[in-house]
DNA sequence: GATGAATGAGAGTTCATTCAT
DNA sequence: TATGAATGAACTCTCATTCAT
C-alpha cells in the first residue's frame, strides 16, 4: 500500500471514530468521507462495506485498550493496575460513543478482541493473586461489567461524579469482604 | 377520541413494542402498521413522528416497570423487593430489545420515567432501612447500574448464568460489608 | 388497488417499455420514473425490484403477442395466419428494443410466456395441417427462429427490405419442398 | 511501442475476451485488468475508453472469423465450405458471449468487419456457383441470418440439438428447391 | 378518522476514468 | 510506461412523511 493510501486509511478510521462516536452506528458513510476529506469512493475502496469500516474501527479500539491494559500490567502493583484500567476505560467511553455501542455487537472484531480479553484477563489474575479481587470472580463477569459500565457512561451521560460512585459500587462487589 | 381510535392506539403501541423489541429501533414504521393491522397513515395520525411512537412506547414501559416496583414494595420484605425487582427487570431486558436500547436515549420519556424513578427510590429506601443496602448508596447510582445491567443483558447476549453472576457482583457491591 | 394506483402502474409499464426499448435493459429505473411522470419511489412501490419491472414488461409483451396470435388463428386460413404472425412480430420488433432483448433472457416471464408459446403452437399445427409448413418442423425451432429474427431485426437495424428478404429465406426453409 | 507494451496489449485483449465472454459487456474493466495481470491504469492507457477496448476485441474476433472463412474457402468444395463456416461460427457463439452480443452493436468494428464480410461473400459466391445456394440470395441476408443465429444460440441457450434443427431449416431455405 | 399510494431525500455500493507516485 | 489510489456521478433500493381518496 502506498504512503498516501496509508495516510488516507488512517484519516478515514479517525473520521469514522469521530462520526460514529457522535451519532451512533447509523451515521452515514458519506459523513465519514466528508469528515475525512476524501471522496466516498475512497472509503469504500479501503472498507468495501460499511460493516467492514465499523469492524476495522473496533479492532483499533480493542487493540488500543489491550495496549493500555498491558502497559498497566507491566508497570505497577496489580490492584492499582486492575482498578485503574477499569476506571480509565470507562472514563474514555464517557467521551466517545460507538466505541462502546459496538463492544458487544455482532460485528466481527476478531483476534483483536481476543487480545483485549487476554490483557484484561492478566490484570484480573494478577489482582486476584494479591487478594485485591475475589477469587470466585471470573473473566466473563468482569468483561460484562466492563462493557455495561462503559456503555452506561455513554448513553446515560453519567456525570464524572456519577461514574465514580457507580464504579465504586461495582468495585466493592469485586473486592473480598 | 372515539372508541375505535383508542383501540387502534393500543394496537399500535402493542405492535410497536413487538416490532421494535424484535428488530431494534431501526425497524420500519410500516412493519409496525402491518403488525397492528392498520394502515400506515393511521400510525402517523396517532403519533405524528416515529420518534413520538418510540417515546410513547417507552412511557408505557416505564409505567409498567413502575407498577411492578410498587407492587413489590407493597408486598413483601424490603430486601427481597429491591433485589427481586432489579433481577426481574434485567431478566426481562434479556428477552426484549428496544426497551433497554431506549432507556437513556434522547427520547423524552417524561413524567412516566419520574414515576419509575420514584418507585425504585421507594424500593431503595426501604431496603436501606432494613439494612439490606448500604446507606451511602444513592438512587442515581442504582438507576445507573440498573440501566447498564439491562443494556448489557441485551447487547452482549449475556447467558442466564452470566446475568446471575454479574448481578451477584453488583449486589455484593450494594450490600453493607 | 385504487384507481390512480392502477393508472400509475400502467403509466410506469408504458414508460418502461419506451425507455428499455430505447436504451436496453441497462437504462436506469430513474429514467423510467421520469418518463412516467412519477417519483422514483412509486416505481419501486409497484415493482419492488428493477427485475420485477422488466419481468412485468415482458409479461405484457408476451400476452400481447399471444393475443395477436390467437386472433390470427381464429380469423383466416392457417397458412396466412402463421406467416403473417411471424412477419408482423418481427416488424414490431424492428421498432422496439428490449422487447426482444429479453425474449430469452433469464427473467421469469412465467405463465404469460407459456401462453405465447401455446398460441404460436396452434398457428404452427394449423399451418402444418394444411401443408403450409413441413411436418418435421417442431415448435422449438419455430420459437428459436422467431426470437432470433426478432432480435436481429432490432440489433442489426435491418431495413424493411432486408427483413423481408431474410424472412423469405426462413419461410422457404419451413415450407415443404 | 515497446515490446512489453505490445505484450501487455495482447494480454489485455485476451483477458477482455475471456471476461466479457463470461459475463457480458457489463463486466468491469477492473476485472479485465486483474485477469490480464496488469493494473487498471495500463488498460486505460492502451484503450482510452471501455468502448475502445470492446471495439478492439471485436476487431480481433472479426479478423479471426475472416481468417477461418478464407481457410475454408481455400480448402475444399464450396458447398461444404459455406455451410461448415456458418455452422462452426454458430457453434462457437454458443460457448461465448459478448462476441455475439456485440456483433451488431453500435461499436465501430471498422475495416475488420469489412474483411469478414468479404470473406463470407466469397464463400457465398462459391457456393452459388456450384449450385449449393440459391442465386437470388444476397450477402446481406446471409449476414443477417448469420448474426441472428449466432445471437440466438447464445441468448436462448439453444441446446446442441436445437441449434442443429434450427440451422437445418435456415439451410433448407438457402438451398435451391 | 382511516386508508394506502405517492413522494423524495438519503443510504450503501459500483465503476469508468483521472492522475499523483 | 506502469501502477493503483482517488474521484464522483450514477444506480438500486428504503423509509419517514404527506395527502388525495
Amino acid at each position: 500500500m502506498r504512503a498516501d493510501a496509508l495516510r488516507n486509511r488512517a484519516k478515514i478510521l479517525a473520521a469514522a471514530e469521530e462520526v460514529f462516536v457522535e451519532s451512533g452506528a447509523d451515521a452515514s458513510t458519506e459523513e465519514v468521507a466528508r469528515r475525512a476529506g476524501v471522496a466516498i469512493g475512497t472509503v469504500f475502496r479501503h472498507f468495501p462495506t460499511k460493516n467492514d469500516l465499523l469492524a476495522a474501527m473496533m479492532k483499533e479500539l480493542a487493540a488500543r485498550l489491550a495496549r493500555d491494559a498491558e502497559t498497566l500490567a507491566a508497570e505497577g502493583d496489580p490492584e492499582t493496575a486492575f482498578f485503574t484500567f477499569f476506571t480509565q476505560a470507562v472514563e474514555q467511553a464517557a467521551g466517545r460513543k460507538t466505541v462502546v455501542e459496538l463492544l458487544g455487537v455482532d460485528i466481527e472484531v476478531g483476534s483483536q478482541a481476543q487480545l483485549l480479553r487476554a490483557a484484561i484477563g492478566t490484570l484480573l489474575v494478577n489482582a486476584q493473586e494479591v487478594g485485591a479481587v475475589r477469587d470466585d470472580v471470573r473473566l466473563d463477569e468482569v468483561m460484562a461489567l466492563f462493557t455495561a459500565a462503559a456503555h452506561g457512561a455513554l448513553h446515560a451521560g453519567w456525570s464524572r461524579d456519577l461514574r465514580a460512585r457507580t464504579l465504586s459500587i461495582v468495585f466493592a462487589g469485586l473486592r473480598p469482604f
